[in-house]
Parts: structure tokens; C-alpha cells; sequence
DNA sequence: TACGGTGCGGTAAGCGCTTACCGGTAAGCG
DNA sequence: CGCTTACCGGTAAGCGCTTACCGCACCGTA
């Protein structure tokens, strides 16, 4: 199929050996500092590296000591952008990856990195085609079902985040629980609003079904009304938040005194659609995220949400892959803690932003 | 080094050409689609492959074809946060290699991506590494000197981004002068500011240095007045568009009416710390930046700003390098025109945004 | 029936590297 | 002074794949 057969000048240890005189086994010892070359040796090696300005080939190391040092991540490209500024729905993952390079650079391993579109047909071939080139995958939420992930799972080390541990893959995620808990007594007790509301995300989330599950119980536990069903279900977008105040507001339903939202995307919605009827926040309606995007402070008014460590997520991650590579082990359930961050969509007053966490778990100290 | 040496279960093509019964050869052109295998052999062997969830060696293909089908793909990573919500600088840069990524899948290419810190020293080593993992390189803004670029270049194609074409490299950048030119032209004929600033991005940028010699082109071909100098130097973060506010004001000098920023991270950074000083934006200063960054509509004010079309920024720059990699040509400097995105924080009134294309160059519509 | 043509498919030669293995040299020892 | 023991470094065997090359079987034609 192609031309590109081989770039003109490539320069291989065979370059180097000859220009320094020694063997090609000298120079790979040289490079990987295996073995105890003389100094004169190695002398010779690097500067004959240095003068060719040599890079050994990637794939023939890799095909050689079975090691690719890369690590894919594949994750969903946004979906449907129906509200301005909807594309922001990529920051998350955006900010969890790079948590993700931080670890792997610690151990020189690269990112892969392929998105995926929402209506793209060859999802499993596409990760299978990422598979083979590298040594673990990384998949973000929902992006496989639990047998594509064990038929992927034999081929290759896999590690999901805000899914579920399988006898095959590991997972890591964050305390959806206590984030719930902390919002929940917040809004309940701490501000008195006696009824609630949730705005779901995807149903196939494993993330929302917990969430929901959370609310439910919470609220009821605090002694507050919640208002659930149908009528609440969004799809983790601004879009979907959006659509789902309009259509309770169409259907005449009086709206519960604070909403709860699955994200901070679907909150901005929820915000988005209420002031379009002129309804207030958070003096009317009072408003949750969870997550805590960037984006999240400068919203009108600034989002009380829950913020998940994203970028320690995508470092835990690497690190859980990378022992499960290098040894074969690794945590199969790694859940870390998230903080309230109270700001003004909640009630609260302007300038008394405060965060705390929800939980005791130490974070063990990535940075 | 490492015990990782080879998986165990690690599937190859002898296996899949046992279980159907034909050689690795036939396997491995069924997989290709090159030759005319009979219609029985073809169905034989994707039976085998099926059963089997066989997924050809990605280092092994490289290795053997001299194509890797990966691209690297090198930035900064954020320096400094000094102000809270800083880190949102990585947004542009992601929302660039979203774009990359786009142009990438069409042609079956991944991207492999290494961020490098500000202050890492070893950074033409880690990317020489990662040359050695990739088919060509795309470089963000400021990775490298021009004999950096020059040594990389005779190792892996490079294609760079907002810099300038080498010899040995190409370039792709966004119509700076336009966009300049167009709101230098807003703000002095339209709202008839006579004096303008403009607050700096990093000197050693070429982007820079392009926008702070058109605004002082434009401005005076205006017939406004134009405020520059050490004083204005900023860094492209939003700490360094408050600093420079903070040390004008505090050496007692009087704003112009108008500030251009470097990027919308300035801006941000200059609308902070404006209002910190109760100065009132667009009523006492008029701000504009340089980007548009998906914050920037959701700032107080909305910034007005040069919209650069990021996403295809990168789709180009895959093109580029693809044809480079493919063929050897490759267009030495591609340049795309950007738009003028009229918000609030110029002074014009509220809810009329307005964008509008700077430039009848024809987009070429890769979408 | 014999012979050239065509079309599949197998064999084997690499791609650029790492490393097990082994031979040569020099140092250590009796 | 001869033999053992280290220590280096070279030779060569793969790693899993693609593909050039070649042989074989079967077809058509004379």
C-alpha cells in the first residue's frame, strides 16, 4: 500500500559501532548500561552517538526486549455539542491524562493516545489496533462493555477509571459515596432545603448509578424529599442538563429547592436553561456539580461542586498499570477521596469559597 | 533492566497460521488485504483470528514496514500557577492536539504524547526519545532552538507549531497580522479608543513577536496612541498579564484605554487583577486577548478576542507532516486566518457577539 | 497429450535491536 | 612460569512481522 518504505538516511547501531570501532553489542550495552564497558569504550560509543546524533529505534527495542514503554488511553471525543462552549466537556478528560504523563513519565513510558467519536462503529478494533502498539491500555469511562474488556483484557494489561474492577482489569475511581454524603448534608443541614432533585448522567455510567444510588439514600437519611424518575435523566452534557429543566418546566412540575447535578457539564446546563426562564440561582433554585472542571469558578453563579482529584486519578492509574506490567499485580480496586468545594450556587455567600475533604483515606503523596 | 520480559500468553502470527491451517505469509496478507487470497484461505484465517482475539504486534509491523504509525506530539506543561484556575493554560494546547488527533485517525496514525516541564533539563534527550518512537514529530510553540530543531530534523520529520519554517522543518501558524489588524481596527475606528497597551507574551515566542510589531504597525497606521516597553512584558500566563497591571498602577502610570493582551490567559489574568483595583472593564479599560479559549466566553466581561482555529491548526499540521512522512513534500509554511470574536469586554454591549473572519483566505475544509 | 500461463501460497530473508554465550586477553595464584 | 579466574567484547540468535521470490497445481490451447 505505501511508499514509505524506509526514511533515506536511517541511522542504525551499525552506524555507531563502525564509526567507534566496536560492536554492536558494545554500543547497545553502552546505551542501556547493561553490562561493565571500559570507560574507553564507552568514551568511544558516545561520542560516536553524539556525533551522528543517534536515536536507537523504538520499535526494534520494543520487538526486542518485549517492552514498548507506552501506555494507550483511549477515551470518548464529546458528543453532541448543542450549547455553545459545550466542547469544555473534554477538560476532565484532558486534565486526567495528564495525570496519566506525569506518572508514566516517571518510568520514561510515553502516552498513546486515540479518542473515540460517539457514533463510531469499529470501537473494539480501534482499541485492539492501540493494543498492539503498546503495553497496557488505560479506558476511560464507558468506553467498553465488561466482555469487550475481558476479550481485550488477555491481549493486554487494562486498567478502566470510574468503572468496575473485572476478574480481568483493574480500576480506579473516586469516592462517589462520600461526595454524595458531603453534598448532601450540606444542602440539607447545613442550608435546610427539605427537597431535592438529581439530574442523572449516562445510565450506563457506573459513576451515576452510584451517584443516584448515594442520593437516594442520603436524602433520605437526612430526612429530605427527592425527586427522581424519567423526567431527571440527562447524559453527563450541558445539552442533556439543559433539556431536562426545560422539559420539567414544560410539563408544569414545580422544581425541588436545590438540584443535585451528575457533573459539573450537566450543571452548567441546568444554570443555562434556568436563567433562560428567569429563574434564579441560587436564591430560587439552589445548584450541585460534581467534579470540580476549571471551568467551574468562573460559572454565574460559581459552582458549589465536588472535586475529584484528576489529576491524581490519571497518575494512581499509570502506576497500578505499570506494576501490573512490570510484575503482574496491582491493586484491582483503587478508590481515592474527593473534597467539597462550596462556592455560591449552593447559597452561600460570595468569597467563602471552602473546600474540604470528605474522608479520612490518605492520599498517598503523588505530586 | 527489567524483568518484563516478554508476556505470557503473548499470541503471534504462528499461532493464528496453525490454528488455520496456512502460513504465517497467507496471515499475514489477509490481515493486509495485499495479494488475492482465495475467498476459502481468507475466510480460514479470520476465523483463526477471531478465535483467537489475535492482534498483530505493533513494534513488530513498525519494525518490518519502517512505519510506526504514530506521531509525537511535544508541549509545556504548565508553568507556574500562580493564580488560582491557572491551569487551565493547558487548554489550548489540548484543544490543538484534539485537532492533530482528528487529522491522525484518518490515516490509522496515533499520537504519542510527551509534555515536557519548564524547568526540565534534559528535554532534546526526551524528545529525541520520543523521535525514536514516532514517525514524525509536531512541536508545540517554544520546545526547541532553531539547531535543536536543525539536529532533530535529519532524524524524523518535524512539522512546528506558531514558530517558523526551517530548512529542515515545517511550520504551521495562525494569521497573526490579521487578527492584530482587525482589532486594533475594532477598537480604535469602531469604538474610537486613541490609546492602546499591549501586554506581552514570552519574548522568545514568534507568535509574540509577530503581535507586538502588528499592533504597533496597525496602531499608529490608526493614529492611536500605543503604550509598550519592559513594563508590559507578560509571559502568556495569567500571572503575568496581573503582574504587569499591578506594577503599571503601582509606578503611578495611567492606563490606556485599551489593552490588547498577548492570549486570553493574559487577559484573564489583566481582568483580575483590574478589578481587584476596582477598575472597571470595559467602562475605564477595555481588554481584548487572543485566542479564544473556550473560558473566555464564560469571563466577566465575555472577552472579545482573535478567534485561532485550533482544532484545525492541528488537523493541518497532521496533514503536513503526513505528506512529509509519506511523500517528502509538505508545504514549508502554512498559515490559517482567524477571526475576530466581538464580546462584551471591548465595550461593545452585551449578548451581540459577533464573529467575524479576518481573512478571505479560503479554509480548506478538513471539518 | 504436452506445454506455457496464471494464480495461490509457502519459504525464508530481513527490519534494528538486545543479550546469551563464548573466546581471548590479562591479571592472580601456587 | 604455567594455569586458573575475571573481565570485556564480539558473534549470532532471535523478537514478530512483511514481502520477494519461487514452486506447484490447474487451466487453456495446440
Amino acid at each position: 500500500m505505501a511508499e514509505p518504505k524506509r526514511a533515506k538516511g536511517t541511522l542504525t547501531i551499525y552506524d555507531v559501532a563502525r564509526r567507534a570501532g566496536v560492536s554492536i553489542a558494545s554500543v547497545s550495552r553502552v546505551l542501556n548500561g547493561q553490562g561493565t564497558p571500559r570507560l574507553e569504550t564507552r568514551e568511544r560509543v558516545m561520542r560516536a552517538v553524539r556525533e551522528l546524533s543517534f536515536v536507537p529505534d523504538g520499535a526494534a527495542r520494543a520487538l526486542s526486549n518485549g517492552l514498548k514503554e507506552v501506555v494507550g488511553v483511549v477515551f470518548r471525543r464529546g458528543g453532541e455539542a448543542l450549547i455553545e462552549g459545550e466542547d469544555e466537556s473534554f477538560l476532565f478528560i484532558d486534565v486526567i491524562n495528564r495525570g496519566i504523563e506525569v506518572g508514566a513519565q516517571r518510568h520514561g513510558f510515553d502516552l498513546l493516545i486515540s479518542s473515540v467519536g460517539f457514533n463510531d462503529e469499529n470501537v473494539a478494533a480501534r482499541i485492539a489496533a492501540l493494543a498492539g502498539k503498546a503495553d497496557g491500555l488505560i479506558l476511560h469511562d464507558r468506553m467498553l462493555s465488561a466482555v469487550g474488556i475481558a476479550r481485550l483484557a488477555d491481549m493486554v494489561p487494562i486498567v478502566t477509571l470510574a468503572g468496575s474492577p473485572t476478574p480481568a482489569s483493574l480500576n480506579v475511581r473516586c469516592d462517589n459515596e462520600s461526595g454524595i454524603r458531603a453534598l448532601v448534608h450540606h444542602l440539607v443541614i447545613e442550608h435546610g432545603y427539605r427537597s431535592l432533585g438529581y439530574v442523572t448522567g449516562r445510565s450506563d455510567s457506573p459513576d451515576n448509578r452510584t451517584r443516584l444510588h448515594a442520593v437516594e439514600t442520603e436524602a433520605s437519611a437526612a430526612g429530605a424529599e427527592i425527586d427522581t424518575g424519567p423526567a431527571w435523566q440527562g447524559n453527563y452534557s450541558a445539552a442533556g442538563g439543559a433539556n431536562v429543566v426545560a422539559s420539567l418546566l414544560d410539563a408544569g412540575r414545580k422544581l425541588p429547592r436545590a438540584i443535585l447535578c451528575a457533573n459539573d457539564q450537566t450543571a452548567l446546563g441546568v444554570i443555562h436553561a434556568l436563567a433562560q426562564r428567569g429563574i434564579r440561582v441560587p436564591q430560587d433554585v439552589a445548584i450541585t456539580g460534581f467534579d470540580d472542571v476549571p471551568v467551574a469558578r468562573h460559572l454565574h453563579p460559581p459552582l458549589t461542586t465536588i472535586r475529584q482529584p484528576m489529576q491524581e486519578l490519571g497518575a494512581k492509574a499509570f502506576d497500578i498499570l505499570y506494576s501490573r506490567i512490570s510484575e503482574g499485580g496491582g491493586n484491582a480496586d483503587t478508590v481515592l477521596p474527593v473534597e467539597l468545594v462550596v462556592r455560591e450556587s449552593c447559597g452561600c455567600a460570595p468569597g467563602s469559597t471552602r473546600v474540604s475533604g470528605t474522608d479520612l483515606v490518605a492520599k498517598d503523596g503523588h505530586r
